[in-house]
DNA sequence: GGTTCTTCAATGGTATATCAATTATTTAAT
DNA sequence: ATTAAATAATTGATATACCATTGAAGAACC
């Protein structure tokens, strides 16, 4: 036994094998494990020991298992995992935690728009302004204007490439949304967007990121009234 | 058998009803789970199918077992959870997903700051100008002036009481410390903390939110510089 | 009486065996 | 060749037994 060496239980020890092994790409993404009878044998553990680590891992997104097939690397991190992490931590009944969710997206969404102004093409600035051009188009249907305003966000992210900002902001915004849900209509006022997006495209063109991040700040202050409304709502 | 009725397999069942008991209060934090034999009678699951879904709850930070004294809820998130989750994700080979961590990382900084100078007391800015009285002290040791340059941050993150806010950066910060270490011996020129940290007090000081955050910003240009030096040297 | 030691019960940790459910592969029949 | 059935491989789940750690109650000792 030189299981002595290692720290902790066995479980633990199993972990830290295992994602030892997926990190030097010994089991790269997207690819299979051994069976959990191959590995068991192969790290001289128990079966339980073994699918209690891989059951953390699975917790961590860090691998998928499906019944009858195998046990495979999961290749990205899932906004759904980090959404997961925070649902028992950060819950409704706790008004102060929730508002902190909230400002933590308002300076992502922010960051986000500073980070473009360094980083974008000129391609980017084209599709950022052709929806624009859509939004100010009076014949744009005002549920489309609502659409194009998520889609100004996400293209924002999208040029900016940031895997860990995106996943976090999927994030918040899917566990916010579960709880203010209902206090979200009437938010998107077609004028006040229209007021808003041609700055910021300015402020992204012309690469001021300083300027881009404080225009999205004051841009989705939005949020933080939807935040107030809803503990108002509430409190009643 | 009316297990049809729930979603998914064994395990997940019972995660979620763990979680739910949790949540609704029934197993408070720092408060002892009943032992695993009576939760698996309780909930009329196998000790394999229960121990694995404590696993998984254990693997998002909880709940924490220890061998012989029993399962306890977990009342705050770790950091160290974040970061191991972080971990296999944004691994030490992906130089671009290490530039993501520390743009984030100089993101939630900044943050820290803008927030501060909005909800500043009198007496946390008395506690700062402390701080920036002793550095400015030519008799205090250059190594002091380095703890009082992170003393500086952490009393700002102190006033903002954002617990996801420093979570997040704490677990950035112990991240990223692991992949550049060495690189980080010069980076407090003691002239360039006091040259930052002035501006910065007098930003939070008035309430101007967006000066504060982008002093910091200014300030914190170390963390790419950094980043850059490691690039090159991992380079050669 | 107080201190130390032993023992024991409670609890989590591990291992093995066994069966069920699901999926993939091979084989057989038409 | 196509389809259907049998077979194998794999994860899902349970039961049982035993080990290891902890803490407390009780015994032994001074």
């Amino acid at each position: 036994m030189e299981k002595m060496t290692e720290k902790g239980t066995t479980v633990d020890m199993v972990v830290s094998m295992l994602t030892e092994r997926i990190n030097k790409g010994d089991y790269s993404p997207g690819s299979k494990l051994p069976s959990e009878r191959k590995l068991q044998e192969e790290l001289g553990v128990g079966r339980l020991a073994l699918r209690e680590a891989l059951s953390r891992l699975n917790a961590l997104g860090i691998i998928e298992t499906s019944h009858g097939k195998g046990t495979f690397v999961q290749n990205r991190l899932q906004s759904s995992t980090i959404k997961n992490i925070l649902i028992p931590h950060f819950a409704l009944s706790d008004s102060k935690r929730l508002q902190e969710l909230v400002d933590a997206r308002a300076m992502i969404e922010s960051e986000i728009a500073g980070l473009a102004a360094q980083q974008r093409t000129k391609a980017d600035i084209r599709r950022l302004e052709m929806i624009l051009e859509q939004e100010v188009d009076s014949s744009t249907p005002s549920e489309l204007v609502a659409y194009l305003d998520l889609q100004f966000h996400q293209e924002l992210a999208l040029i900016v490439d940031n895997h860990f900002l995106v996943l976090m902001h999927e994030a918040l915004t899917a566990h916010i949304r579960t709880f203010l849900n209902g206090f979200v209509k009437s938010r998107n006022n077609p004028v006040e967007v229209l007021e808003a997006h041609r700055p910021i495209l300015e402020a992204v063109k012309r690469g001021d990121a300083e300027d881009a991040r404080s225009l999205v700040r004051l841009h989705i202050s939005y949020s933080r009234r939807d935040y107030e409304n809803f503990i108002e709502k509430t409190k009643e």
